[in-house]
DNA sequence: CAGGATCCTACCGGATACTG
DNA sequence: CAGTATCCGGTAGGATCCTG
């Protein structure tokens, strides 16, 4: 979920909370494991108050296909869902 | 991994517990999962103490693009990981 | 062999409070 | 705002026993 929000350009630690619906104790964890894996980029901004942004590294994209991938399927998936409902 | 196991052909109930290390508590959910979702067949054999054999559906092949990407994926980023350490 | 029923524990994630 | 620390209930999954 985080990598496919990424996807769609930088996001901030509340930003990346509200749209993916996961809690801050959590998301912590897992922007930490995307960073260790060096999927997710972690850039402090020193704003008013601090802001830190999230970025796709150049390394996810080898993920492209998987997310594409998944992301294709899920919307048929759903389709094929409602309709049999 | 169930359904990375099964593209291998069919299996029995006992064969995939062992090879993906799921106990049988859990691999039955998975299974009974996996079949409400239209992705794996159940066959039960009358052989002499009774046999049950799950495949892959039609309707898996969906899948076959995420699971091409994933695997592939998979293997690239181990070898990344070991020329890490 | 396939797989359900039980019991029990470890961990997961939510809610809340707090700091820089 | 970003993130950590604490407390705490729910549950996933292991181990074990049992049946068809």
């Amino acid at each position: 979920m985080l990598l496919s929000i990424l996807r769609g350009g930088k996001r901030r630690f509340r930003e990346l909370s509200r749209e993916a619906e996961i809690s801050p104790r959590i998301l912590s964890k897992e922007l930490q494991e995307l960073e260790m894996n060096g999927l997710v980029s972690r850039t402090v901004c020193d704003t008013k108050p601090v802001t830190v942004e999230y970025a796709l590294t150049p390394y996810s994209e080898t993920l492209s296909d998987v997310l594409n991938a998944m992301n294709k399927w899920g919307q048929q998936h759903r389709k094929r869902i409602l309709k049999e409902s």
